[in-house]
DNA sequence: CATTACCTACCTATTGATAGGTAACTTGTC
DNA sequence: GACAAGTTACCTATCAATAGGTAGGTAATG
């Protein structure tokens, strides 16, 4: 293996690593020691890779929603009813939860006060990504007459963001994933679905 | 003022200066010299009222629980319908949020896995109550007529505290107030109120 | 010979926690 | 009511562990 792909296959462990503690346990409840004790590198090295934790947790971000990006165009290259769309972004919550994961930015989103700006800012595309998509399919729903909701598109969309992240963060303590099952069922189920 | 209500004054504050810190920053994300620093003590005097930080949060929890149940007692008393109190119970956390913090125990919620075991259990402790009032109250509200839902009254219990805590969540980074009333007006009218 | 991808060794600051002391108050005994 | 013996509510000083981060070196690659 050469050099170059060595760096972007340890960016990419680091990262991934990174990613399983953030989503666990959280961005203040890791440290740079914990992912150099799991991929058996210096803290060093892991400073080479990414300069800060802040870097680190912005990429971390980035790397999130790139990957969140390529699933709902998945989606909608899918096709299918909105009502149908609706059931697969949910379905996306569910596998993140399978893997005994909280939602990155969900994790992130109860830390917010405590990250740095950069990371912040991040965050926020995160959300407005998942809540531009969301509007588009109910809206597509709503004229095609396969979703009913009360509202803007846009209220209804931030609504389904909370109850997924809420659900997502209470079944992961309390109730595990029957839990969130129910609650996602009855979620799509009050938009008609 | 004699020694002992000094006591009781000083350890009141403790855990004042302490929950809000926990509600806005979690509990990873505040130490000690947080505290004695607002409250110019030493670290020292603050290890002589609560000898651990597992146990200052373990109290932290057992008196957010014993002023939730006051709180749900007092709706109990005030009568009216379960729609009304299912309302009141929203008006909660809403009065949480307007004073800019999230849930205490929703923010330990998302950092449970980081938590010492006796603060896990106090939390199971907070969450059951919580969920006992609600099926109490949608049961009354079902037979009544003046609820409306699918399901049973505990999955229907678990659906509510987590959307409530998703929407704070994500109304303290991502859209303030307005949005966790938008959200809570559509949970409620979700259950015919 | 420059760059890459690491390393060892260290730094400063902060963490939760402890040891040991002290001034002020309370209690029991005479 | 006086007074020794606790008790309470703090303090300063210190601890080992860990945090994120840096300096400077090295072996391998291109």
């Amino acid at each position: 293996m050469d050099q170059k792909s060595d760096t972007i296959h340890t960016s990419q462990q680091i990262l991934d690593i990174a990613q399983r503690l953030v989503q666990t346990r959280g961005f203040n409840a890791f440290s740079y020691a914990d992912i150099a004790s799991t991929l058996n590198v210096s803290k060093a090295s892991l400073h080479y890779h990414f300069a800060s934790k802040a870097k680190l947790g912005v990429r971390l971000i980035e790397r999130y929603e790139d990957e969140f990006g390529r699933l709902l165009d998945g989606i909608d290259l899918g096709g299918g009813s909105a009502a149908l769309k609706l059931q697969r972004y949910a379905l996306i919550y569910a596998h993140v939860l399978a893997d005994q994961r909280m939602c990155l930015c969900g994790m992130l989103a109860a830390e917010f006060e405590t990250l740095p700006k950069a990371m912040q800012t991040a965050l926020d595309g995160f959300f407005a990504l998942n809540e531009r998509w969301l509007v588009g399919v109910l809206e597509e729903g709503r004229s095609s007459g396969t979703l009913h909701f009360k509202g803007t598109a846009s209220e209804a969309a931030q609504y389904i963001i909370s109850s997924l992240e809420g659900s997502m963060m209470m079944a992961r303590s309390h109730g595990g994933m029957a839990r969130f099952d129910a609650a996602t069922r009855r979620l799509l189920s009050d938009f008609g679905n």
